[in-house]
DNA sequence: GCAAAGATTTGCT
DNA sequence: GCAAATCTTTGCC
């Protein structure tokens, strides 16, 4: 296992976006480390991009998309769940990765619990929705356990005390790693989801890759699928 | 200073 | 298939 290269974030944010695909999502070390391999990604790239948190200019939240390649940048979306971004492009232009799923490979009861809301230091539910959802994240299957973007924060503990983290930092409690054992994974793209507000063309740019049938996938690509099966 | 909507997930009608 | 949950950020008065 290894870091991940910042070199491979600091240029343009689609082939960034490709690299992530089958990359290793970790949160801490030793026999309880969580690991998992990212399937699902978005791209929301420069000023331009009438999707991106960013298009506004810099504010006090979307900071961290200026500056240099590998930070996190997490945010907190319909007051409830956050969401895990990978800085991308040289500092000054606001460019990132959202990382939209994971397939789970290892610390999986500690995902479980995080899911709970039973690890401290994290940003597990409410008690109260914990209490209402335990069974059924008790059982639910492992490949599901980080299958879309607020999920991923909830499974591996990040919240927006990890916003501006650096991803490529070996003693960051989450980074990125690679290994060179894993096959390279075939790539599919789509339009971005949940981007309704965006005008076109960005509201139909091609900017989500994914392995394509993978059981980790979000639930939201799953919906886009069945709408587009003919 | 206030109203509105959001890069989502879940449960119910 | 639709609406609720929940709170921060943004946009407009």
């Amino acid at each position: 296992m290894a870091m991940f290269p910042r070199d491979l974030l600091a240029g343009d944010t689609e082939t960034a976006a490709r690299r992530l695909i089958g990359a290793r999502l970790v949160r801490g070390s030793g026999p309880e480390a969580r690991t998992g391999r990212i399937v699902e990604v978005e791209a929301y790239i420069g000023l331009e991009d009438l999707a991106s948190h960013a298009r506004t200019g810099r504010t006090k939240r979307n900071a961290v998309m200026f500056g240099p390649p590998g930070a996190a940048y997490v945010y907190l979306v319909y007051g409830m769940h956050n969401c895990l971004n990978v800085v991308t492009e040289a500092e000054g232009r606001p460019a990132a990765v959202l990382i939209r799923a994971v397939e789970p490979i290892a610390g999986v009861d500690e995902m479980r619990a995080s899911r709970l809301g039973v690890l401290g230091g994290g940003s597990g539910r409410r008690e109260t929705a914990a209490e209402l959802s335990r069974r059924r994240v008790e059982t639910l299957p492992k490949a599901r356990l980080a299958a879309g973007p607020g999920l991923v924060c909830a499974a591996f503990s990040i919240d927006r005390r990890d916003d501006g983290r650096d991803l490529c930092d070996p003693a960051s409690p989450i980074r990125l790693e690679i290994t060179d054992e894993d096959e390279q994974l075939p790539i599919a793209v789509g339009p971005r989801i949940g981007i309704d507000y965006a005008p076109e063309p960005w509201l139909s740019r091609p900017w989500r890759f994914f392995v394509p049938g993978h059981a980790s996938l979000s639930i939201a690509e799953a919906r886009d699928r069945r709408g587009q099966a003919s």
